[in-house]
DNA sequence: CATCATACATACAGGGGTGTACGTTTCGCC
DNA sequence: GGCGAAACGTACACCCCTGTATGTATGATG
């Protein structure tokens, strides 16, 4: 016997908060933030709006749960999939580029860039992302051996290569893409002719 | 005396295409597609949709205007701005990078951007803008000297970085921004260590 | 077993948007 | 000086969305 349910164990249990969450974000991937409406999740969901304003009081209710739950999930996560294995930074670099890859980073980021860019709740909740995950690579280029401009100059170009590239030119085939990988890290792991080169500091 | 006045001459002047385009386009830069409303046009121009479905058969109509007129503007303009003057490939680069900034070029992007997520229509256009613009790049890196996978990879860190650094993190002083420039396109312009030297191939 | 909160449904008011049909002004022009 | 096209206004039908108020089923609980 089943007590206490703690809601969503079954099929048609009575839905929770998250799964209005769940279903608002992915309406958001399909249709951008004027899709994510109560009519149309109520729709997807097989209940009424009723149910909606008991979850939450108010449409920007969601929006900011759809942050909240964006923030922690898309940062915090993988950088602790890449933190987790012991590796030299080198390879960390190379590790969150896969995980990055991996986890769709790039196509799940991007409505939400969209929606930051006349909304001023996503737009905050947007640079908090940047900022922590630009300090991450920064922070592993910094163990790598370089510093100050260099290392910023190198984390910028890694993370807004693997952020823009699959927006901008969405298929092609993983044989050339490792290739243009592999060659790209080399490039951005090399040492600046004429300047000193990698080491601790 | 005035004959055949040519449209848009005076201030109150009976309205052309051309009118609802730069209105909608600008509208578009504030407010998304979604805020691209006839009506909301209507007020800013100081008529009534009537006027709208006279210059347009549809609000379609209307968005095909607009990505039509972008992929002209926003292509050819910042190519010839570069190419009239007469440089050196990698002298040419530098002046691309200073255009694009100059006509900021990536914050006019990015509505076409955020609406080419989930219209066809936009990302036919968008992507066309984006082979174009790669072409180019790929083409200067080839004219310093660079091949294959070596002058791929350096097109599109420098493109993405161009179009991305703007919008992820907005303002900053110019100052430090020059020195990371410097840096960086010392850094897409130095020759793979380990690889053959550029050189005319 | 009566109660009471949970979870959802229903109904109404209001706003904004698109298309379309039709009326009105304005102005060049023969 | 009246004709006709260009440019715009008006009115109607229709759709989608939000918010709110209120009704209803369901299950846990003392």
């Amino acid at each position: 016997m089943v007590d206490h349910v703690t809601a969503a164990d079954k099929a048609s249990a009575p839905l929770a908060r998250t799964d209005w969450l769940t279903a608002a974000i992915e309406t958001l991937g399909d249709g951008g933030i004027a899709a994510v409406s109560i009519v149309q999740l109520a729709n997807t969901l097989g209940v009424t709006r009723g149910s909606f304003y008991h979850h939450f009081t108010d449409r920007e209710d969601l929006l900011r749960a759809m942050l909240d739950y964006w923030e922690k999930r898309w940062t915090v996560d993988i950088r602790e999939q890449v933190s987790a294995q012991q590796l030299s930074a080198a390879d960390m670099l190379r590790a969150l580029v896969g995980a990055i890859r991996d986890n769709r980073a790039a196509e799940h980021d991007a409505p939400f860039r969209a929606w930051a860019l006349h909304d001023p709740l996503a737009r905050a909740a947007l640079q908090k992302v940047d900022a922590l995950r630009l300090d991450y690579i920064r922070s592993l280029f910094e163990a790598v051996g370089f510093s100050g401009i260099d290392a910023e100059n190198r984390a910028r170009l890694l993370l807004y290569y693997e952020m823009s590239d699959p927006a901008f030119f969405a298929s092609r085939d993983p044989g050339s893409e490792n290739q243009l990988l592999d060659a790209r890290l080399a490039l951005l792991l090399q040492t600046a002719s004429g300047s000193s080169p990698p080491g601790r500091h």
